[in-house]
Formats: structure tokens, C-alpha cells, sequence
DNA sequence: GTGGTCTAGACCACC
DNA sequence: GTGGTCTAGACCACC
């Protein structure tokens, strides 16, 4: 199913800049909440009815909006960006677990 | 190969006019299908030994005409003018996904 | 819908050299001619029912057995093994150009 | 023709870093001076056997890297890089001449 | 099974 | 006639 409340072809500036700042909103909406994966980009590309490529730049925004995460092979995470007291580990070790949230050693917010 | 039977240099009117009119004839002609894209804007501009901006002009020129469709990123088509009586619907609910053919509901023509 | 007469789980073997198998059959009995694309790793592994990476090891034994030809971002492509006395050239020059078909010197089967 | 000494498929590497770092040389040989524009990039993507999006990587390395500076529309120009002592002009008007040249206030190195 | 690189093109904005 | 955006895919590296 397609996202509602985003027409690609009707609007003015880049689909992929819209894209972005709809997936935006569904972070700072909740929807897509801190630590959570994004939907791969393929989805992404399918959910927002565009190519690959488009989708790719998109999440390429949101990353240089520091809005998301990027892992290579594991997927993009949505930033946690409470207070901005965010801590990255200097030299973090696997706790055993698997690796699918980059924030692993913390509390979950929500699951 | 330069298309034949058009040479823009010995005529009066604009040279996009004239384009257009080669096309609409190739168009009317058969030698153009419908749902058949036109070559693409490039080798237009080639075959018929013009600028890129002036066969722009002629597939614009043809668009408004209704006898080719275009598509951003695809293509351009030429139309299904087959007794004037198409209509699209006045607030047609999308199927969801991008039409890969703009004619997609109808019985195809060739394949 | 998945490939028939296709069951990895009831059966001794790896699961990819079965697939390869499979794929080498369907190859032999002329439903995957020569210079015509496997359909595509993802589509694959799809209709075989296994991972993506099952579905490359498969497509690499074809290749190591001679039966399929890779080029890179563009497909897998079914080898012409007519009477076996196909010989590359030991230091072929190159043309200068990617070819876009690995048998381009040879006269074409189909088209 | 297709550029001698680059053969993208047989060494590591990306390729679109690979063909940078042979542009890069080219210029630094003196062989693409100063102020000169580079072949465009769709001419490159022919002369290095790659894709229209490979090469405007390659270019796009170069730009980061500060070889060259590129005008929309316009083309992508050999950066000058003589002595660090290069000073754009603040508020540079045309001086009447055809702008093929985003330095066109300098007296020129070779042309 | 993800993100990454790459192909081979298309039309678009701007000059 | 350039660079820019975009399509619709492919295989690759890595996990």
C-alpha cells in the first residue's frame, strides 16, 4: 500500500527532498520512533512509488539531517536525538545479542 | 540517418512547426504506434539535424496536440486516438502504483 | 508463484546444488535459451523459495560449470555451449568498448 | 575512441574513483589545463566505457577534491590551482564575452 | 536481506 | 547542449 498524503508528481522542489521531509514528520510524529529501523529503502521505494535511486537520496538527506543512521548491511535506524546528551560508545563490544539497534547497550523507549 | 523528406532550411514557418508536422504525419501514417514511444528527445534532435531545444518544442507542440503522451523519466508515447471518445475519468481514484502506460486499462494493441 | 517439481527440503544435498540443478535442467530442455537472462537473483530466490544468497551460490555453480555468463549490473545470461569448440582468445584484444553481449561476434540465434 | 590505460573491470577499487584519479592525472600532465572544460559528462561516460551516473560521480569526486569547478549549463572547468592565490571576484559581471569560462577576468595559461 | 555500486537510458531546468 | 533529476532495474559486499 502506498503512503497516503504524498503526491510526488503535483508539487513543487525534488521528490526525493519531499520524501524526505515526509518521512521527517513520521519521525517527529512517533510513527517511526528512535533506535526503530526504517523501512529498507527498497520498501521505501515501493511504499512512496518511486525508484530506488529516489529513495536513496531521501534517506541520504535524512542522514545529513542527522535525522537517521545508517548501518551498512543492517539498515537505517532513526536517530535519538533527546536532549542531545547522546553518547556514543568509544570502543562498544557486541553484547551477544543481535545487532540489529546501533544504540544496543541502552533502554529501549518503546518495544 | 537523417530522416528524409524534411529539409527545415527551404521552407517558410518555424522549424519545431514543421518537426511537428513530420511526426504528426509519421504518426498518422502507422510508422508511429500508438503506445509506442518516440525516439527519445536526443535522437530526435539528430535524426532530423536540429538542437535538442527546437525538437523539444515539436514533441511539445505534439503534446498539446494530444498525439503524444510523456512521461517523465520513460518517455514519450504516442497517443491512442482512436475515435476521439477517450475520456479519462474527472477524479479517478489512483490504483496506487506509478501507470508504467498511460493507456494501462485498456485491451493493448500489439501485445 | 514458486517453481514446481522443486522441494529442497526433502531431499539429500545442499539446497543450491539442487537449485542449480534445476536451473541446468531447464536450461538443457531449451526453456532458458542461450543469450537469454536468468530471470534476476532476487526473482530467483523468489520463485525457488530460498535466501538470496542460496540463490547466488546456485547462479555460481552455473557459472563455474560454463552453463550461464555474468556481466555485472546487467544480468546472468545463458551460455551458448553449441558442440563445445567455443574458444576464447587467449589475449584478445579488447574492442575498446563493454561489450553488452558476451557472444557479440557471433551470428545470433534469435534475433 | 575509448581513453588508453584505463580498464575499470580488471583492478579494485571503485570505479568511479578509479576514473577520477585517471582525470586528475590528465590534469595534473597538463593535458586538461587550467580554466579548460573538461569533455562533458556524457562525452566522458562514452570515452571511459561507463555509465552517464558513473561518470558525474567521477566528476563529482573531483569537485570535492577541488580539481575542477563546475557551472550549470555551462560545463565542468579545470579548477587553477596555482599557488593557493586564486581570488573569485566578488560580485563578477559579465564582461560581454560568451561565458564559457567562470574565470573570465584572468589572462588565460595556454589558450 | 541490507545498503552500495552500476547500467542504460529517459525528460527537465537552464543557458 | 550542459549538468540535474529520475526511472527501473541489475549484481556485489557484507552481515
Amino acid at each position: 500500500m502506498p503512503i497516503s498524503n504524498f503526491d510526488p508528481g503535483d508539487t513543487p522542489g525534488y521528490i526525493y527532498e519531499r520524501m524526505a521531509d515526509h518521512i521527517a514528520t513520521r519521525i517527529n510524529a512517533g510513527e517511526l520512533a528512535p533506535h526503530k529501523p526504517l523501512p529498507a529503502e527498497r520498501r521505501l521505494a515501493e511504499e512512496y512509488g518511486v525508484s530506488l535511486g529516489t529513495a536513496r537520496r531521501a534517506t541520504e538527506l535524512l542522514r545529513e539531517r542527522g535525522l537517521v543512521v545508517t548501518l551498512r548491511s543492517k539498515g537505517t535506524f532513526v536517530a535519538d536525538v533527546r536532549g542531545e546528551k547522546k553518547c556514543y560508545p568509544p570502543t562498544g563490544e557486541s553484547t551477544g545479542q543481535p545487532e540489529s539497534d546501533p544504540w544496543g547497550g541502552e533502554p529501549p523507549l518503546i518495544a
